[in-house]
DNA sequence: TCTAATATGTACCGATCTGTACATATTGCA
DNA sequence: TGCAATATGTACAGATCGGTACATATTAGA
């Protein structure tokens, strides 16, 4: 099996639907975007909700990797790398291309609850939210989760104000917030 | 002028929008589920673009309405009413028709900056940062822009959490972060 | 009751939607 | 070189998209 065309389209389709959502864009859009012929895009995905289900599987592992590598460079100390976490929003959120959160954004166009692209954004936030949790246990935190889960908004919230363009820097703004929430857990 | 029409339009619009996304839904569902006529439809909107900005402006309506008689019930100190913005949270999460921010949503299908759509979206996020901003100011917060930027933050990250359904009760653990952000500020 | 405004139903337009059929190129490998 | 897998181009099906034309029905006010 030699994936390289498939996995061209899967690279590319993420970024179409990411920028230009997944009801906005076509297939046809995608054939003329990516320059690879519809017949081998249902040759590889048998329908379209299929091939969104690949790009969000990619994005899921290409953004945690990302996470965990930036974090690994954040040093050892746990309560570093939790605040680390926030720099890795820097650094996203001044890249070119930012619109928002690719499976926040699945979840509102896909609000089935059992529709595969719902659960599988869902598993996102799961994974990342555990993520924070073993990072919040190992800082010694006392309520881990609870730490967790509050870091968490304040992600979330920053992703959705730098994505709304309402706030100038909602990534430091966390990142002030979340020292204060780690210094009183 | 008699909008009765029209007015029920947008209302059932809002929710049907709101419900099933922007681009998921098409005319011709308006027309099935609102029991109005395509023709009348494209009589009061000339498009189905001013619609959703109609339905988008009701919501910012209703939903800061809302917000502000919530918080005028809840006593006059304003360290209490920046605490009641997260009970209005707990209220509109246990509706059963709960499914996130229509706001957030039509930014995240309208990702153009300039369309009229995304303009607006935006305006209701800036208009509720404003309202927290004046209730930090009556607070006697040092630094209100800041606290009402993080406040914001708990907010939209609860939203999203109980949109997607990762976390039990965000709105507890926002209140909670809050009151903690409130004391340090 | 007459009139003018408003709402409806139906049928349609051209474009686009997801997905398929099928015959032809192109490629990788032995 | 030759064979098999993979990719392409075109053309199309059937449904739905946003939006309009037009004739009829309903309503509201003088």
């Amino acid at each position: 099996m030699r994936p390289s065309k498939r996995d061209e389209l899967v690279q590319k389709a993420e970024k179409i639907f990411y920028r230009d959502g997944f009801h906005a864009t076509g297939m046809d859009r995608l054939v003329a975007e990516t320059g690879i012929s519809k017949t081998t895009m249902f040759k590889h995905f048998h329908s379209k909700d299929e091939l969104i289900l690949a790009t969000l599987r990619r994005k899921d592992e290409t953004f945690r990797n990302r996470m965990h590598k930036h974090l690994a460079e954040a040093g050892g100390e746990p309560r570093e790398q939790l605040l680390a976490v926030f720099d890795v929003l820097t650094d996203w959120f001044a890249q070119a291309d930012f619109c928002g959160c690719m499976f926040i954004k699945a979840a509102s166009e896909y609000p089935v609850h059992d529709d595969p692209i719902a659960v599988q954004a869902r598993e996102h936030k799961r994974l990342v939210l555990l993520d924070l949790q073993q990072l919040a246990r190992a800082a010694g935190a006392g309520d881990a989760a609870g730490l967790a889960r509050q870091l968490m908004l304040l992600i979330e919230g920053a992703i959705v104000a730098k994505h709304m363009g309402y706030s100038e820097a909602p990534d430091a703004d966390a990142k002030a917030a979340a020292e204060v929430l780690i210094m009183a857990a």
